[in-house]
DNA sequence: TTGAAAGCGGTACCAC
DNA sequence: GTGGTACCGCTTTCAA
């Protein structure tokens, strides 16, 4: 059934049937109602490939996912972050297109979405502290909003959380414990948040004459294997550190078994504050059950991306969005206060 | 620049270089250079909604996520199998549509996607021992491939692991190590591939007499803490189990962070045998570092039921795809033997 | 080997 | 309020 069928089963024009449907002002409300009753009747769907042709809009947002080693999107952080955009994007009548780079040819991907015009708007993650993607997007004139900031941030939409003052108060606080030997898991030292938390945390140390121990600080994909690895070698090797500070929920796993295997418990022989990205979340116990908080929150993310992104590409002309979170700092959730030292 | 411009500034007609383009016999091959040419030159590209109307395909394939409760599917599997099913998407040229569902209206959702022709295909994953989704596609004559089956597998197109007789073996192995309480942490009871996984276990246990212990059966949605707190409570029980037997790896992280904090080493102190999904993967100590192994395991199966999707969508009329993976059994990757009892 | 023209199924402008 | 019709940009007969 299309629309033509449903108009001549209706003895009205296709234009008629089509504002009535798509809600116009200027049609009978009785005709209106003969409509959507037949409509429905008949199943009726309006077909989107038609629709997209003849409006000029591909009704679908890209997110591209590039897949080369190391630089790859962590696996948690990925999945919820797409589940919350995706609620937005449904709710809002937008696909989610999902395309996955193996080449490295990122740029290509771009330029072919870009020409072929099959999406309105692209979600940019994880950005570099220089990222050419921001560049490239710009001159292809593509809606897009960056979860996450470079280095330079201006001239262009992001949404991100306030790394360095998260940081530096995560330090404060175990500082404010007692805590001397800090230690610092962090994600690869390329990607723009691995450097605005480092410097958060050097700020803290600083502010009490004090620096980050060299032995102390890891930069990686933030992976389980990572936290466990990383976290072992310290704890094993001189001048262990009495606290950690993780940069994501990934990590911390990892950490929390390496810190199980040596009878430390969390919270009172050893304390960890893990830092989820995204909408934020800062604790001393990784999570609750599944991690609840952190998966939600990271949702929280990805709807609030997912709502800007479609704001921008209702009005591309409005000036850039940029929103900063700040990160709230949740402690003892459920394995008691930090331990002072 | 689309294609009319391309044709004029060639001095050619649309229709030659349309076919010049998609690679038709009938064009002479100087003509065909110089259309390359051309529309290399222009950085043209075909408007896909434009193709897509005309050709009557969406070159898209969905995957239908649905997010109540419970039933959730996790983390990693997910995106693992997402990231090798649109490797060979994009490799085919067809899009990923990703669709949540968020009100649990994973009918309305297909039905959706059928009437207004936006996919030419779906991915169904996680089925339920009956699942109602199989009878609706074929109702809606969508062609589909599920990732799994259900309890009768007959008529449409699957791809699943031999379940039974991975934890079968799996289970045999611990038997023969000399375990008699062995633990099954297995997935929610009404998926398919937990009541399979169940059998296998109770097969292998018949087979010396034995039965399942009923304080060493959990089901649940397969989480870490899951796997962590079933763990834990059998552990600190009577008859703590000797040996696990691990529906997914990400139950063992937890299973393995409950035996750490208890000083038990795997490997030595107890067997833990991880089995992944997917195109499967089983051994003892979940895996090396980031559990490479099995990620990969699981973008493979996403890879291989991408293809097989891709050659039902192009050849709906063809017999039901239906394809048993069997389980390769890889046992002490890095921690050792298991220990006999 | 090439071209003219009729779709594909909607949307939206312009009359009435 | 309703209808006629010209697109949207490409594919695909059918003719030449």
């Amino acid at each position: 059934m299309n629309l033509k069928q449903l108009a001549d089963s209706l003895n009205l024009s296709q234009t008629t049937v089509s504002r009535a449907l798509n809600g116009y002002p200027e049609v009978r409300e009785e005709t209106r109602a003969r409509v959507l009753a037949a409509a429905k009747a008949a199943h009726y769907a309006p077909n989107s490939r038609a629709r997209r042709l003849a409006t000029g809009r591909a009704m679908t947002i890209g997110h591209v996912i590039p897949l080369t080693g190391q630089t790859e999107m962590v696996n948690p952080i990925f999945a919820d972050f797409l589940i919350g955009a995706g609620e937005v994007y449904g709710r809002e009548g937008y696909d989610l297109l999902l395309s996955m780079v193996t080449d490295g040819d990122t740029e290509g991907a771009f330029r072919q979405l870009a020409a072929n015009g099959s999406v309105d708007g692209i979600m940019v993650q994880a950005p570099q502290a220089e990222d050419p993607r921001i560049a490239l997007l710009q001159e292809l004139k593509m809606p897009f909003l960056v979860h996450g900031r470079t280095g330079d941030a201006k001239g262009y939409s992001w949404l991100d959380i306030a790394n360095v003052r998260a940081f530096r108060r995560a330090t404060d606080f175990l500082l404010d414990l007692g805590h001397t030997r800090i230690a610092l898991i962090n994600g690869q030292a390329g990607f723009d948040f691995a450097q605005r938390r480092l410097r958060g945390f050097e700020e803290a140390l600083a502010a009490r004459g004090l620096a980050p121990l060299p032995h102390l600080v890891a930069n990686d994909a933030m992976t389980e294997s990572y936290g466990y690895l990383s976290a072992a070698a310290m704890l094993d090797g001189p001048e262990p550190p009495t606290a950690f500070l993780a940069s994501s929920v990934i990590i911390a796993i990892g950490l929390r078994r390496a810190a199980g295997e040596r009878g430390l418990r969390l919270g009172r022989d050893i304390s960890i504050i893990c830092h989820d990205d995204e909408l934020s979340y800062l604790n001393n116990d990784v999570g609750g059950p599944d991690f609840t908080a952190t998966r939600s929150s990271i949702r929280a993310a990805g709807r609030r991306c997912a709502e800007n992104l479609i704001a921008l590409i209702h009005d591309p002309e409005q000036p850039p969005i940029q929103e900063l979170w700040d990160v709230t700092l949740t402690v003892g959730r459920s394995t008691g206060p930090c331990p002072t030292i």
